[in-house]
DNA sequence: TCACATTTAATTGTTCGCAATTGAATGTCC
DNA sequence: GGACATTCAATTGCGAACAATTAAATGTGA
């Protein structure tokens, strides 16, 4: 009586591998909750503000390129950083096309406070850092594989 | 001079895994969209459906269980699902509390039209299965621990 | 039996995420 | 220089995702 087996049966294996990823983001974003709310942002505002913290006064479409996300998903969430005094949006001078995002003073300050949050979440996932480095590096090199099949 | 390496820094971007994970998931959803346009069904829907082919007549509770989602996100997404005339919706008998879902006959004939899509996202992460198995493995014991840290 | 807690979906409001479109600024080619 | 395409952000509309609340059904204990 030949049974498939569930774990290998490759037209599951998509799904289980796709889903762990996705269920795996969510829960992360709920440990991320408690910590980010302290400081007033959510997950994707965090990570905005980690791309700024590394490199100020950028235009929109840097940040959307380091994140993987467009105007419509970063404009309106960048107008609600702005909302909070976190960061400031001006027109380019030598392109009128461009929006420049800088860090305010509060902007700046914020990263001092931010500072805790990667140790939580070390701790959280309950796991040493060369196996976090190592399973991260996997992860990117298959999203990058997923990416470079999208352009076709 | 002692300067933090940047490869180091858990501050950095590029240095967190749960970016790794966050930026991997919409990656999939990316690869995943034109085939799951073609079923008409938005990625998790297709989660759903893929929980309803394996088993029917199953409570909300159920499936939010397994996909780790709540009412909040089900309920609504249940309504697209029955406007599209692929499962019902049904008070329990039982149980007047609970609402069971149901396939329609296109529901169940929509499997059929659904098993293309395993393959092609097997190629679109061009990766050997066994590496995508050890992958698979390490991310969802990651996330078992995150999803055990949150009840605390 | 009756008060009370628990379970279950539904609802409301906010924020992402993306496709598609718009409109202004810039670049290119003849 | 002028027609044309390209680039960039903003906008619109839809579908998640989740917190918080509501309301009904059910379970429990005195």
């Amino acid at each position: 009586m030949p049974r498939k087996s569930t774990t290998l049966d490759p037209q599951r294996l998509d799904n289980q591998i796709c889903f762990a990823v996705y269920s795996a983001a969510h829960a992360f974003n709920r440990v991320y909750k408690p910590l980010l709310d302290r400081l007033g942002l959510t997950y994707p505002q965090y990570l905005v503000m980690l791309v700024l913290w590394e490199r100020d006064d950028v235009p929109v479409k840097d940040i959307g390129e380091k994140l993987f996300l467009d105007s419509g998903t970063l404009t309106p969430l960048l107008k609600r950083l702005e909302a909070a005094h976190l960061v400031k949006r001006t027109r380019s001078r030598e392109d009128e096309r461009q929006v420049l995002i800088a860090l305010t003073p509060q902007g700046h300050a914020l990263k001092e406070k931010a500072r805790a949050v990667p140790q939580s979440i070390l701790a959280a996932s309950d796991c040493s850092v060369s196996e976090l480095v190592a399973m991260k590096d996997e992860i990117v090199a298959l999203r990058d594989r997923l990416n470079a099949v999208i352009g076709e």
